[in-house]
RNA sequence: GGGCGUAUAGCUCAGUUGGUUAGAGCGCUGCGUUCACAUCGCAGAGGUCUCUGGUUCGAUUCCAGAUACGCCCACCA
């Protein structure tokens, strides 16, 4: 069998992929025998493709699952897709535009018919490439937030909480998008900062007498949106503002409308802002609601539902809100009502989906009711029964979840699910509230909430019943994603799904809750704080233990990637240039735990390059094995020697460490260390010292080392190491499990540390200063010969080793003498000599000198702390021994390097 | 305005309860094709650990402040 030289990822991948499919590799069920390990997948929107920061999140995910997996646990990775309502209907609104029709047109039968057309053709394109990623879902079990089932438990969540009065419908104050034409949750309602101005505007005093006894005419009131103006209907200032104490009980009059203002007083209002005194528009700004609804004040709609003005408008109703404002502007201008104009960053609420800037407006919506919700789920992260990665996410949660405000999740869209509410047309009026927008406040008459159309009004009998127009928002579904997959609340029954035969109800005991759930930060509040609370409220159980929350992948100049930005890497192309792998393991190298990561594509190199030194590893060794004809029957070592143990000793400190590193979430110093065993101890070393004292105990040795290399490696770099196990198994006789996937994970040994094994250390170690030393007399390139100078017991060892100290230290042979004319190294056990025609002196001479200064300069620090009596009194017993050994230590080396140099004068 | 985070080599980051001769990868420099791999090997240069105080025998590490950058939340219109 020929193995190419270079790794060829291409080759592998898909093939790979298949056999994991095939033999049902990632499919989990209950076993009562195994210990459960599940993770749900944040469910992709359908209308994703692969970016990097789902390479990321999803990498992580299949990392743990790959590592409990082989550890032994039954590890289910639940996949699914999110319907996305906002996001989806926007593409599919786009794609009808381009026929020159609006969803309007075509009505919400049609478009509903093509949404789902659309998400038959579309919707998995993002599980595909998933598995392209080398995913291990279980993919039998691909759940949609808009499945029947999925449906149901929704319905049920809605109605419960109506029934326990949680959840309520009202006027009030939302976010709206004038482009989505929908409310928005506050989550939703992205801030940012825009440039605008600050409008000082006049506002007559209406009261003739008032204004003459005083010297003001008017009041000057301050705004960034002067078009709400026209739905002003109080001007405010603080009760305790001397300033504006002569206002009391007048009237103002506002301009261009012409009407008559109260003036009311309210602590609210900060006195240093602006001119101290507010225009009040209730139907138009959430502060100003609240003070309408307290002060008994009027509201007036005066926009439309995108944002173009009404009828309440006068002279500018039909006009778009921002050249609504411009035209106002001027006309005050021209009345000589703007007093100035100063330019103003606001912080301007914008729709998530599609950038529009929000505009608060009163409607008529459903709520749900959070600080009841809230509080079971602050306590559990409070006393830790779900615990945060890293820990400071933690207070961020709590922050949030103190101040939560009630959740607004009705939806004026038809992608989604239709709330489970339906109205008598007979006894309530409640369907043209909507458009009295006067009307302010919870709404409770002529509903019925119910998860079946009901026959009958419970109230009239009538059986003219209508369902609510509305679809909820898209976390609603998403909130429940823990315990809805496993098909709650109704179960399926006995039902055989895809071939297997699945207890829905014993499925969901035994994988909830879940072990951890992987996210980025931006979603903390929109989904994992609510699915805690859907998991306590529901299910009566945290739906997770812990939170992994992984930083943001960002460009090399640390700015977010995204689209529209155009400076996103696409993990496509990246699979595509340097392998699967080569993606996955750059990126676990880099995600720092919670940090943010900075990619170029030159990042991938390492990913790349790795895999191609396993590949040759493996070749190497292969061929080696070939070449000596040894024939394999097991990869049991029965009399490792002292290199074996030494590596074997190296293999065990990595499995701990690897081990310890993933159980706290250190990804990416799991993945170092592994990195580091197989590069540099394994490739560099070991495989080095064996090459010329090769025979079957050192083919069962490399083998049995690569086996276990390779099982570390499995989790982050999947293909490759099944694609190496299985040329493995192939070409020697051994027994081997069936396929890495599902593997055993790697077990430490103990290996005595013994005197043959501290020389060997010390071997090494002199090596190592043989080449310094050749290099530093220029001699790098020269084999030439060492002389050895040790007990007749010491020169033994260097005899068993004498192979590959000459191969490594490139020596052309080594002397053992009783008498050397120069030491050129030594230690406690030997002193050597080389031969030095040739070389550059003065440069080895240097070399020393600047060892010796700064052992010195560590050895005058060192005589000084042990000097200090308030040091040797106050720190630890083992400490002052520690510091008393470096001083031995570094005495020592400072003679041996001095003695050195006198040998050469 | 409130909260949180980060600051260590040119770049990206490690540095585990204060005591290290402060590390790695990439990049850079030198040498090297000795029978896996140049997507390689061997070695080297490069850091007053952002600044200022404090605690301590001792601070990159703990505390306070400053500066810079970043993130989240918020009803200054």
């Amino acid at each position: 069998m020929e193995i190419s030289s270079k790794y060829n990822p291409k080759e592998v991948e898909g093939k790979i992929l298949l056999q994991w499919l095939e033999t049902g590799s990632f499919n989990a069920q209950v076993r009562s025998d195994k210990k459960p390990f599940s993770i749900v997948i944040p469910p992709p929107n359908i209308t994703g493709i692969l970016h990097m920061g789902h390479a990321l999140n999803n990498t992580l995910q299949d990392v743990l699952i790959r590592y409990r997996r082989m550890q032994g646990y039954e590890a289910l990775w639940m996949p699914g897709t999110d319907h996305a309502g906002i996001a989806t209907q926007n593409v599919v609104e786009k794609d009808l535009a381009k026929q020159n029709l609006r969803k309007e047109d075509i009505g919400r039968e049609e478009f509903t018919a093509r949404l789902w057309a659309w998400t038959d053709k579309y919707g998995s394109t993002i599980l595909e490439q998933l598995k392209k990623l080398g995913a291990s879902c279980d993919w039998r079990r691909i759940r949609f937030t808009l499945d029947n089932e999925y449906n149901e438990a929704i319905k049920e969540a809605f109605v419960r909480l109506y029934e326990k009065g949680l959840i309520y419908r009202g006027n009030y104050i939302i976010n709206w998008c004038p482009r989505c034409k929908t409310a928005l949750s506050d989550e939703e309602a992205v801030r940012k900062e825009i440039d605008g101005w600050l409008y000082y505007i006049k506002y007559p005093v209406s009261d003739v007498e008032r204004s003459t006894l005083n010297v003001q005419r008017y009041v000057v009131v301050a705004t960034t949106r002067p078009e709400t103006m026209l739905g002003d209907t109080a001007i405010a200032v603080h009760p305790q503002d001397e300033r504006f104490a002569w206002l009391k009980n007048a009237t103002v009059t506002l301009p261009i409308m012409e009407r008559q203002l109260r003036v009311i007083e309210d602590e609210i209002i900060d006195m240093a802002f602006g001119t101290g005194v507010v225009k009040v528009t209730p139907s138009h700004d959430p502060v100003d609601f609240a003070l309408g609804k307290k002060h008994n004040l009027d509201f007036i709609n005066i926009m439309h539902q995108d944002a173009t003005l009404n009828e309440h408008a006068g002279e500018f109703s039909g006009m778009d809100r921002f050249k609504a404002r411009e035209a106002i502007v001027a006309l005050l201008e021209e009345k000589k009502l703007i007093e100035k104009k100063e330019p103003y960053k606001i912080a301007a609420g914008h729709c998530y989906r599609c950038h529009t800037i929000i505009e608060p407006r009163v409607s008529l919506q459903w709520f749900v009711k959070m600080k009841p919700l809230a509080e079971a789920a602050i306590t559990v992260v409070e006393e830790d029964k779900i615990r945060f990665y890293p820990a400071r996410w933690k207070k961020v949660y709590l922050n949030w979840m103190y101040n939560i405000q009630d959740w607004c999740i009705s939806r004026q869209i038809w992608w989604g699910h239709r709330l489970p509410v339906y109205y008598c047309k007979q006894c309530t009026t409640t369907l043209e509230l909507k458009t009295q927008s006067a009307i302010v406040g919870e709404v409770k008459k002529g509903i019925v909430v119910s998860k079946e159309k009901p026959q009958r009004c419970p109230d009239c009998g009538s059986i003219d019943l209508v369902q609510d127009n509305d679809v909820l928002d898209t976390w609603f579904s998403s909130w429940l994603w823990p315990f809805a997959t496993f098909y709650w609340p109704n179960f399926r029954g006995q039902k055989p799904e895809a071939g297997s035969q699945m207890d829905d109800k014993k499925e969901l005991e035994y994988f909830y809750p879940t072990a951890v759930l992987i996210t980025a930060s931006e979603i903390l509040f929109f989904w994992v704080a609510r699915m805690i609370m859907a998991g306590l409220e529901f299910k009566k159980e945290i739906p997770f233990r812990e939170v992994l929350i992984h930083g943001t992948v960002r460009d090399e100049r640390g700015i977010k990637m995204s689209k529209s930005l155009g400076n996103i890497i696409d993990p496509l192309v990246i699979i595509d240039k340097f392998g699967t792998d080569a993606l996955r393991f750059s990126l676990m190298l880099l995600a720092a735990s919670g940090s943010d990561i900075y990619l170029s594509d030159e990042k991938f190199l390492v990913g790349r390059n790795f895999a191609n030194k396993i590949w040759n590893a493996t070749r190497f060794i292969l061929l080696k094995i070939k070449e000596s004809q040894v024939v394999l029957d097991t990869l049991d070592v029965e009399d490792p020697d002292v290199l074996d143990r030494w590596l074997l000793k190296e293999l065990s400190g990595t499995i701990r460490e690897v081990d310890i590193s993933f159980d706290e979430y250190r990804i990416n110093d799991a993945t170092k260390k592994i990195y580091d065993f197989f590069w540099h101890t394994f490739c560099d070393w070991y495989i080095e010292m064996i090459k010329e004292d090769f025979n079957l105990r050192r083919a069962k040795m490399l083998l049995r080392v690569l086996v276990d290399s390779v099982k570390l490696l499995h989790p982050v770099m999947p293909f490759i190491t099944e694609e190496v196990f299985g040329l493995i198994k192939r070409s020697c006789g051994a027994q081997l499990e069936p396929m890495l996937v599902c593997s055993r994970w790697p077990q430490t040994v103990i290996v005595a540390e013994d005197e043959p094994l501290a020389k060997l250390t010390m071997l090494i170690e002199t090596v190592k200063e043989l080449r310094n030393i050749k290099i530093d007399l220029g001699l790098a390139q020269k084999k030439v010969i060492l002389e050895v100078k040790a007990d007749s017991g010491i020169v033994a060892q260097w005899k068993m080793h004498e192979t590959w100290i000459r191969r490594l230290a490139f020596l052309e042979r080594i002397d053992y003498k009783e008498h050397i004319e120069r030491t050129i190294c030594k230690n406690d056990l030997w002193e050597l000599n080389l031969a030095i025609e040739g070389a550059d002196i003065k440069n080895f001479i240097a070399s020393l000198d600047k060892k010796i200064k700064s052992l010195e300069s560590v050895l005058e620090k060192v005589t000084q702390r042990l000097g200090n009596e308030h040091f040797l009194k106050n720190a630890s017993e083992e400490t002052v021994q520690q510091e008393q050994l470096k001083f031995q230590e570094v005495k020592r080396q400072l003679q041996r390097f001095k003695e050195l140099k006198d040998a050469f004068k």
